[in-house]
DNA sequence: CGATTGGTTGAGCCCATTCAACGAATGTGG
DNA sequence: CCACATTCGTTGAATGGGCTCAACCAATCG
């Protein structure tokens, strides 16, 4: 399980503060160490798990872009989201022991697992840890609620603005840059998340770029004005 | 806090397999019956707390109906959800400390309180506790990006359908009529949940009348073919 | 009683969709 | 290496579903 080598993986983790360990002291991030599984490498289009697989495990994300989609039984299917380092996989399927969304990776990269009985056995011993994984799920809560938000309220143009605030404000919360993104889910991912049809997506994107709010070629967008992109959703 | 003349509250309350005892054995019940604030009374219109408000407590419905609001910086709202009895209200808030939606109660009834700092320390000592609180968090998310889903790829038409036929099996559940509904809320509510305007509801809901599927009666309503409600969803 | 709130229905409009054509980039097998 | 298929993205034209605006009714309340 861990690598006998290292006195501590997730303690030289570069992203241990966007992660896990985040405000647990020293020795208890070494017991966390005993019971994860490193970095397993995934290849881009790799699948973490599959809606309905038996749950066993949470995931972090500790390098690349993953997303997850629902799929419901009448072939209808939504994009839930796009997780970023240090952004957990499978919190849904706590409830039931199963999957209801599948997890899969938009580039190459790396996921962390903790077995969730493993995880629930240690926040026994680290009420740190227990609380920080409370805050993890209701956060969850508090990004999917914004979304339905987004989905309840918001027209096309609005929705995209927000996202692609979105996207920067969180690239730049791990130090890459907040203005040059690089769009690593097609056209239709970004239409599904957002409850819009690929063309309108498209669309969206040249009408930003002929306003000057953006420059885009193709998965390449950088913002050139993030205020313009405000007033968009502010002015309704 | 706790009624020192009772042994056990929650051991004697009528929807105990619906609530947080739910799994617990009844020594661990009585320990957190002790932390618990039982039953406060609340009116119609009556707000457990409002966007902003400083988070100490979960709450869980022990009689009548809430609905949860987000409040968005620039006028925006949407309702979130409906909370019936057994479920929690306030899950959102432990991210960040504050409240982020505001719970208002659509009929008279009453709620159980729980201080969080508490009920994390009951779970310490009882991992059943906290494995069903969990749980609890985890059915909200898979719960919210189910509406993700409904708001991000289904018809007007289909979001009643729906909407109608998860509030008859949560009623059934907890045994009322799954087809006699009353609609606590307003139409305008319905619609910011559904994200559609208090119109059309309207107009849908007496669609849904003149094709038998429905007995409409202002907020009276019957169901008279879940099959067909149910097919609505499924031939898109 | 008038005032207010909640609900229904109609007419016209607009935003996003649908349908369609086309271009660019990538990959594959001969 | 090229021919070809496939995937992804852009743009146009026409359509339609839900919204806007508006009038009206019913129930409730001070």
């Amino acid at each position: 399980m861990n690598s006998p080598d290292l006195k501590s993986v997730c303690g030289c983790c570069s992203i241990k503060e966007l992660c896990i360990p985040a405000g647990l002291a020293e020795e208890e991030v070494l017991l966390l160490d005993q019971h994860m599984n490193h970095r397993r490498t995934v290849r881009k289009g790799d699948a973490l798990f599959r809606t309905g697989d038996a749950f066993r495990s949470l995931y972090v994300v500790s390098a690349g872009l993953f997303k997850t989609s629902m799929l419901h039984e009448d072939g209808r299917t939504q994009v839930t989201g796009f997780q970023m380092t240090g952004e957990y996989l499978g919190l849904d399927a706590i409830s039931s022991g199963k999957h209801h969304c599948e997890a899969v990776a938009l580039e190459g990269g790396s996921v962390c697992e903790i077995a969730f009985d493993q995880l629930e056995s240690l926040g026994q011993l680290l009420p740190n840890l227990q609380h920080s994984f409370h805050k993890s799920l209701s956060r969850e809560i508090v990004r999917d609620q914004g979304v339905m938000l987004l989905l309840g309220s918001m027209r096309a143009e609005e929705r995209l603005a927000a996202f692609l605030l979105n996207l920067a404000k969180r690239s730049a919360h791990r130090r890459q840059s907040d203005s040059e993104l690089i769009l690593r889910m097609t056209r239709e991912d970004i239409g599904s998340y957002l409850g819009l049809k690929l063309e309108t997506v498209s669309r969206i994107l040249s009408r930003f770029h002929d306003q000057g709010l953006l420059e885009v070629q193709g998965r390449h967008v950088r913002i050139l004005s993030s205020e313009g992109l405000e007033r968009i959703i502010r002015d309704h």
